[in-house]
DNA sequence: TGTACATCAGTGAACGCGCGTTCACTGATGTAC
DNA sequence: TGTACATCAGTGAACGCGCGTTCACTGATGTAC
């Protein structure tokens, strides 16, 4: 039966909202349509009034994901005004890590998204970026402004690495697993003192 | 009809060697078994005379591509005798991003890995400790042991992002995606300078 | 060494299952008068 | 404001397709005598 117009948008959020969930967890091949529909609280027959296809349902779900992430990012950077070592701890952390569903899109997705169509990769560049605007600006002003930018492309690919690897391995060596979020975290503070220190 | 024990165990090896190849390229789910069988010059019914099911095979083609890679990687070290810094070079190269197939087998699956049984995480954790090892021993030996090692987890994870996500934005932005590498590349020699410049 | 037979890697047709997608239908919503 | 009708989000049965897997069969290989 027909929904009013608020009641199909709200449908069509759970829906983006339940597919950006199961996809990071388990894949796009990973989860059905009909058990993303059913998250939503629909059928799978609903999800084709909102969506044409499965593939275009995807893109739609990383968009989704990432712009939800970048929200996220902002609403924690405003209230904690954090320095560029303040953000590799809250990425750099168990907690991400272990929020499979919630926690970085990019890190639960990074290999997946080469094999993507074009629209899924242009997706993630512009989160990629939106993430390295934010180191960006939290490093201090004194460091000349395309060694910041360096310093926090680094940042950003390599805590997704470290996130993808320690989740991948933490099944087999836990304590390998946490390791790598610290070596990583030590590398890129370091790399960031070195680059104060060649100022002075 | 039967074949001889030599020719079986060559196919064994071609199925192994699609797979593994394929699987890198498109994902375990984005390649059939007939695909693979076909890849080495069989059908797929001869694949259950090797392995019980694709997902048997899947693990012993990830096994497969990680020893190979660590083969190659152990032929490459013998003959250059390299330093940190020209396995930085080598390691984040658009070479190595751009040969999807026989690229780094763990950048092309780091995140999908943890969805994969235990069998898989445990083969990508032995090829991860094993690239970490090779890093370690080209640092200088007058770098304390737990710092290098720090520092050979951390270049490894960085790596593994770096490559991963330099594919997933290649299409979109190749500028940025060569940026990515060479951001990696500098900040982890940074801290490896820093390392030693901690020295003196 | 030669012969008879068991073995088993490989073939290709067949199977069932789950998937993405379609579609006739429903009935509340939104609109035109 | 009230009424009649068109719209369309959502339902759930049905469809076809491709997948992983099975299996009866083949015939060269390996082995026992």
């Amino acid at each position: 039966m027909r929904v009013s117009k608020e009641k199909a948008a709200e449908n069509r959020d759970a829906l983006l909202d339940a597919a950006s969930r199961l996809f990071r967890a388990r894949g796009i091949d990973g989860v059905g349509v009909a058990e993303i529909a059913k998250a939503a609280g629909l059928t799978h027959g609903a999800l084709y009034a909102h969506f044409k296809s499965k593939d275009e349902l995807a893109a739609a779900a990383f968009e989704h994901g990432f712009a939800g992430n970048m929200v996220d990012t902002q609403e924690w950077a405003e209230a904690h005004n954090p320095k560029f070592e303040d953000f590799l701890d809250g990425l750099l952390s168990t907690r991400m890590r272990d929020s499979l569903e919630t926690g970085c899109p990019m890190a639960a997705s990074a290999s997946e998204i080469g094999r993507q169509g074009e629209a899924v990769s242009t997706s993630f560049a512009r989160s990629f970026e939106e993430q390295v605007g934010w180191l960006e600006r939290s490093l201090e002003r004194d460091i000349p402004a395309a060694e910041r930018r360096r310093l926090a492309i680094a940042a950003v690919a390599a805590e997704i690495g470290a996130v993808a690897v320690s989740r991948a391995i933490l099944k087999t060596d836990a304590t390998l697993a946490n390791d790598i979020l610290d070596a990583v975290r030590l590398a890129l503070g370091s790399a960031h003192q070195a680059a104060k220190a060649r100022l002075a």
